[in-house]
DNA sequence: AATGAATGAGAGTTCATTCAT
DNA sequence: GATGAATGAACTCTCATTCAT
């Protein structure tokens, strides 16, 4: 998963892992875990620091408290989704395949990595930093394609709240139920529908997409 | 506003306010102001007894514990989604007229009672008992669409979580911007669009609706 | 002792101890005694409400923190010491007498109380406040004795904190050496030399003092 | 200032300072400003290793605790006090010129170095090991004059706390009140007639002491 | 020696819950 | 029933001390 990416694993000039950056590293992935199983607002240091193998005291040597971290999770996680998006500009010119693979991309996340997708979810409807970073993202995606004509103009923030919940809520549903069907092509149809994707136009992007070698990621 | 009643002042036969269940509706009321203002999770019983005017021991005559208060106030409030959706049902005969009336009552509930719908906001992104239970009526009032024939028909998964989320998340950006404008006809047709009104009679039912009696609620 | 008082016992209307009130003066005891013992900076909430006999929580329910408790009993000594000097005024019209009988409440207070002593010197080497206010009374006591021409003029400061650092220094002494002598007359008749009482008056200023019934207190 | 010294830049036999010295050196300086700023009790590992400007685990490549710096500050101090008489010993014969230099030393050093005085201060009030050192330094000098003849005889416990309290006193009020007067010569009086230097003799003391070369230090 | 990350015991504080009045 | 003081477990945060580098 390049969406989130939680494997840093810093070394020094010689290659050996730098403790101190990795204790940070454990911290936050054990954040992530745990905000993936109660939600951010409850979080315990002991909790954390127990699931990264370390003391409670040494949680404080990287974070002068719990919201730091959150944020810092925060900031990573949000930081991922505009760096895929970016990355996905300089690979793909289609503002509609864009906006389809970016979806796809979390619909994958959900059952590649359920925690980080978890965690995802837990943050977009708690905390407000997280969600009106991504909305941005989104909102931009979506400004994309109106401006090169491409998505026929409609209330971009509508637009935007549309893809955003449509997307997240399968997320939860989809995390609810593991055993699930996979509802992909049904899922990238609506929103391209919603972002305004000509109808007769959506079966041809789909098509692309699923044939496409820049189907990875 | 009767999607979410919160206005019961229960009497005796005499027709004065039993004390008991008076006290009772207070802490309800206590606690839908505690979830719009801090989420489920962040209540406290001093907080909630000292909104409903009662010292905290009173509480425990009341309720077993916090969860409990939650769990009454969840139940209220999917209750009343499900009691409007059964009254629509009396009054509208069109499915589709009737998601869109839904739906606007969650509009209209946004601005005339922010309180209320953040409360409900803030269950439905975090508790998922009550995400169910909404999930489940939405849902239902998509199949009734399909039944009669007068929706498309789609996955009805992924269609329930687009209009949920649609809403939700619109519900969420006018909260936070107190003085958004109020697209509220955009949305309705979106919503329309979502779960499978052929285009062309959208515009129809929305008509309807605005030069309608039935407006009221 | 009435200098430094600590037994309201506090009775409702019908005569019987009113809880609240009691457990707030059974904790400013402990916070006395724990001044005594550790002095204001080392206090711990922990050992203060073991002294009481309540639970860590129950301190909570009457002081906001440690320091507010340090606080309350800065004041209430200081209080003390305030009303006896009032006291004082009442009773005696001599200014010479009305020091030495002050001093001499202390020293007595040192052997008859030595916990509220240790608590009173603690205070006054480390609490600013404290100390601004015993010194004030001292200064003011001093201040009679210069206008009323009993007592030599002088620069009232530096006399002031000579009295002052004179008694204490002598209660430290005597709080570490509790076998020591009763050097009381001695210590007397350097105070009123101190505040200016002409040395031929001293020796009848201190005649009057033990042979008198105002001994008492 | 001779009576506390804080600069020994310890050099080794070819003249270059010693590091580990050195760095002991730095973390005593760290210790006295730390006790001036905090008193003794309140001093943390990680405040004085930063103010000595070496990394926490240095400390206790110096010093086994918190404790054994603050009882080699102590003993530095006290000895300074002690090495203080006993030069003074030897320049001065009089032993009323050598109680007033010594106490015009410890009110010069209140100006001059206000942190050192504070430090001084507050060990004295807190500690003590530092308070019996430094009482056995002034009764010494007391007991000096009483046997040369010079000072009137007394309760010496009594006049060792007096002159002791009453410096101690002076000290904070004009550590507290930086642009307050010098009432030296007051003071310097003040602790003569305590001492027992006959009145009359008082003036020629103070008088020598001012015209004299013997001034510096 | 010096460094600074890690440790874990201990202190402050909050809050759900109980219970005597 | 209502009250609110008392309780104590759980949590956050600090800091002396250790130890690998």
């Amino acid at each position: 998963m390049t969406l989130i990416s939680t494997s840093d694993d810093p070394r020094d000039s010689a290659g050996y892992p730098r403790k101190r950056a990795r204790t940070r590293r454990q911290l936050l992935d054990a954040g992530i875990a745990a905000i993936a199983d109660h939600g951010p607002a409850a979080l315990t240091v002991g909790d954390v620091a127990g699931r990264a193998g370390v003391a409670t005291g040494t949680f404080y040597n990287h974070f002068p408290s719990m919201a730091d971290l959150v944020d810092a999770v925060t900031d990573e996680l949000a930081g991922g989704v505009e760096i895929a998006r970016s990355a996905l500009e300089q690979v793909e010119h289609d503002p509609a395949a864009r906006v389809a693979i970016g979806t796809r991309q979390l619909l994958r996340l959900t059952r590649a990595d359920p925690s980080s997708a978890r965690a995802f979810v837990s943050l977009l409807v708690t905390g407000t930093a997280f969600r009106t970073r991504v909305r941005a993202t989104v909102r931009a995606a979506i400004d994309d394609g109106i401006q090169s004509g491409r998505f026929v103009e409609r209330s971009t923030d509508v637009t935007t709240d549309a893809v955003l919940g449509t997307v997240v809520q399968w997320m939860r549903s989809a995390l609810e139920d593991e055993a699930g069907p996979e509802p992909e092509p049904e899922l990238l149809r609506m929103v391209l529908v919603l972002v305004g994707v000509p109808t007769r136009q959506i079966a041809a992007v789909l098509t692309r997409l699923t044939s496409d070698r820049a189907t990875t990621t």
